[in-house]
DNA sequence: ACGTGAAACGGACCCAGGGTCCGTATCGTA
DNA sequence: TACGATACGGACCCTGGGTCCGTTTCACGT
């Protein structure tokens, strides 16, 4: 039994400032990023593409693959913080819907709205992020960013007693794989998907049957 | 590109009446059954117990794993359903509130509470299956029976519009890893998990506030 | 009881794919 | 331009799912 330790992945950008970085090294760097992005994107299934297609892809050998990102999971998990970046800063400091000013009953569909968007548009992506064996969906901290957010605003919804439940729960109707399954493998238009998670988050935030006057 | 075929899975149980079962391969497969459900009870995570691991605890040869269930999927596959056989035979035709005869403001809840209790019980099964890479849990009929009875439940539910992206979403709430995270990682106690969701779908059931007269 | 053929057995074997090693080529700096 | 540090890349290793095939074991008919 392997014991899994607290993940080794030394040299993922050490950041050293006394030297400038090598121009090889990063052109690289965003040849890997791009290779895979398409890969992921061009196949159905993520793990159909391997870590030697993509490094072939991008005219590169396999070891500076693993020198720049650690792992598989530590590539994917590049990939996707890089598309996910702009909404993220749309969510800390942006306008509203998205931004920390919104009230809750605003922000919540706008939130979740948002991550269901951004599934639906990097599905593969995020299908290789979640599906990726070894370490659930739930430790990745931008999981933990999406849950503690979300459920800050829930708080504020009056009736809601649980509100990290009730986040978890949410945010679990926008999964990888259930999007997959209902966009890529059923069909069902981007814009119907939406509507019906809308339509599932509102029945959620509506107020208990007693307005309390 | 392998172009994933409809799984070839042969020799799964073909069901010969012509000659009576060998007498060593029904006892073989009872041992293999038996095996690897107190492995995959015993270790943390799915992936740490291998087929060999499996063959070796059963005291039986790697090939008779794969004759028997075809491949990895197909022996958790078996394992789930044989745990899952009685809930199931509860809610095809056992008495309320699990069973058909039950309103569905009342089932609803109760096929869910099912569900996540099966599914905290046998977190580690449910999460080799779940995250048994290939294939998205979506594509098990398993699931599809779920889905179905729970979306026909919801159908009679006032105001609920959309009864299957409904009973997605509520499914959703009772993923193996989330689960997983929860009872197993942050140790939260089996009652409150389930209270948690009763509370959740309450919200969810929760008739509009007009209440018709 | 015993011969017989079909079915099951098991472990050596194969192969894909993630991850590593180390001699070599390249870059930044003096 | 020389030099040390850094990155490169592809041969290599290893684990783990899945298969092959010669051998064994069973169920059935006599």
């Amino acid at each position: 039994m392997p014991e899994r330790s607290e993940r080794p992945e030394g040299p993922v950008q050490p950041e050293r400032p006394g030297r400038k970085p090598r121009a090889d090294a990063t052109r690289n760097r965003e040849a890997v990023l791009a290779a895979a992005d398409s890969l992921f994107a061009r196949c159905e299934s993520p793990e159909a593409v391997t870590m030697a297609d993509i490094a072939a892809a991008a005219g590169v050998g396999k070891a500076t693959l693993f020198r720049g990102f650690g792992d598989r999971t530590g590539l994917i998990h590049a990939l996707y913080e890089m598309r996910l970046a702009p909404i993220r800063r749309a969510v800390e400091e942006g306008a509203p819907p998205l931004g920390p000013a919104t009230p809750p009953l605003q922000r919540v569909p706008a939130l979740l709205d948002a991550v269901l968007s951004f599934k639906i548009d990097n599905r593969h992506l995020a299908l290789a992020l979640e599906g990726t064996g070894g370490d659930s969906p739930y430790a990745a901290e931008h999981y933990e960013r999406w849950h503690s957010t979300l459920q800050a605003a829930l708080e504020q919804v009056p009736g809601l007693t649980d509100s990290s439940f009730a986040a978890h729960a949410l945010l679990a109707a926008t999964r990888a794989d259930l999007v997959e399954h209902l966009v890529g493998q059923q069909r069902m238009p981007r814009e119907q998907m939406r509507a019906h998670l809308a339509a599932f988050v509102a029945r959620v935030l509506e107020p208990p049957c007693a307005p309390l006057d």
